[in-house]
DNA sequence: CGCTCGTCATACATTTTTGTATGGCGGGAA
DNA sequence: TTCCCGCCATACAAAAATGTATGACGAGCG
């Protein structure tokens, strides 16, 4: 059994005729009349009776009538929530992104995002692997990395400055040397960061107080007095603790990538939380 | 929408791949990827994400998914009940026939067919006129009169013979006269039937008692005393104050058609019926 | 009775859908 | 690293579905 085939007998039920069901769906006479044929066939059943008035249903018409109908309501039923799904958004989000930027510039942006889509889940995953979007490990992904993955879509969302900071009140060290200088700087694995890099080299004599891969907590030593360390401006600026300090030379900033899967850029919530995400850090 | 593409989209969501999908329906992979494409296009969403293990529902997806799983139960429950139909009749029949023969022929077979489908309601109709197999006044009709339309199936059912009939007792008249002899017999519209003929011929000096269209209204007339009368012998000879007579010449009888329309030629309920007619009274 | 109109059925032309064949890609095993 | 297999996407050929045009039939009206 075809199941579009119902719809045309449900057509040809209601309005009495091959080519008044015709005018309705806009098609032909000779069409309804053939799929109706073929309906009748597959179900090894007469449906109407044709007669000079048009064509009257039959008990087993009658009763695939009723079934019809129920049938229609539920397709209508998935199309409304279909279109319903354009306005009244729900589900979850998946997003990945660094530690800081997801403490920093993310979340607000996320608490926007909430009030107005309050049935949204959004989802923030903040370790350090990399996410994959091809295996739906997560919906959108921020990262200073660019994306090269074909199946992916994915734009530079905004450029990050970084600066040297030391706790307030502290004086700038005198750069090129570092002697007597202690520091708070990337962990091993990212010891080639521009930022780690350029650090090395503006205080090349400076001791290493401690090492981290997550950039608030190198905020926090910093604060603390464990040394001096380079971070993003958006991070160390929000620290009353901490000072930007000036040494007559300033470490490189970053850009940030934001990317998604090409299949989903039609999902509704996505596009919505990207919209936000651009005007508040892109703009 | 394409409601038979939703059957397509349960086979890709339950197999996980287009190929599998393909393969269950009997369709190749192409046709799944292309009509996939086609809802997905016209429901303005997509429904799921090609992933290196093959397509993952989006929430979308999942959502038509348990809208279509509806639909598909609604569909077979749709099959479940058409060709249940062909098991446990019900409805409605009408039947069409003349008086006596509805009375004492078809009683019989109706109530046996009713031990049989119980949930079969018939209705016989009785009166003179003929009823329209076109129009649907009737599903089955019994008559003398062969019939000649092209929509109508018929065949000869069976073959009724006559008899002269007087009241228990009674001798028969002399063949040829019929003086001092009193008759009943057809109304004038049906003067000219065989059997009325027959016995204006062989009686032709007999005083006309009574007419009636109504065979057992003649039986019981004779019955009473009131004059002899030609009936149907199944009719005659049930009735135990009546005797056949034998005046050297008997009446001719007459064959018995039943025909219904040609589209109620599926119509389970209606071949059961016609099953147990044939059994019964063209044996 | 003849004519008109509306109905469904049917034959042929056109369009759409489906199948066949092929290529690109990713993942897993040797 | 290379090879094999399974997956989906795409181009072209074949099959199926649909539209156009026409005819037969029945009902209603003048």
């Amino acid at each position: 059994m075809d199941w579009s085939d119902l719809r045309i007998f449900l057509a040809i039920a209601r309005e009495g005729t091959l080519g008044a069901a015709a005018r309705k769906i806009g098609q032909t006479q000779p069409t309804m009349g053939r799929r109706l044929r073929a309906l009748e066939t597959s179900l090894g059943q007469t449906l109407f009776q044709r007669t000079a008035d048009g064509l009257v249903l039959t008990d087993e018409g009658a009763a695939v009538l009723r079934h019809a109908e129920r049938i229609e309501d539920e397709a209508l039923a998935l199309e409304r929530h279909v279109s319903g799904a354009e306005t009244q958004l729900d589900g979850l989000l998946r997003l990945s992104s660094s530690d800081w930027f997801g403490t920093v510039m993310l979340s607000p942006v996320i608490a926007a995002f909430g009030k107005r889509h309050p049935k949204v889940t959004v989802e923030l995953l903040t370790d350090a692997r990399l996410y994959s979007l091809p295996r739906r490990e997560a919906d959108l992904v921020f990262r200073i990395k660019p994306f090269s993955e074909p199946e992916v879509i994915s734009r530079k969302l905004l450029h990050i400055p970084y600066a040297l900071y030391g706790k307030k009140g502290s004086k700038p060290p005198r750069a090129g040397d570092g002697s007597a200088v202690r520091v708070v700087t990337m962990n091993a694995e990212f010891a080639d960061m521009p930022d780690a890099v350029w650090l090395k080299r503006a205080l090349p004599n400076a001791a290493i107080a401690s090492r981290s891969n997550n950039r608030q907590v190198q905020a926090e030593l910093c604060a603390s007095g464990d040394g001096f360390a380079v971070l993003p401006r958006p991070l160390g600026d929000r620290d009353r603790r901490l000072v930007a300090l000036d040494i007559g030379t300033a470490p490189p900033g970053r850009d940030t990538y934001v990317g998604y899967h090409r299949d989903l850029r039609r999902l509704a919530r996505l596009r919505a939380l990207l919209d936000i995400v651009i005007e508040r850090l892109a703009g």
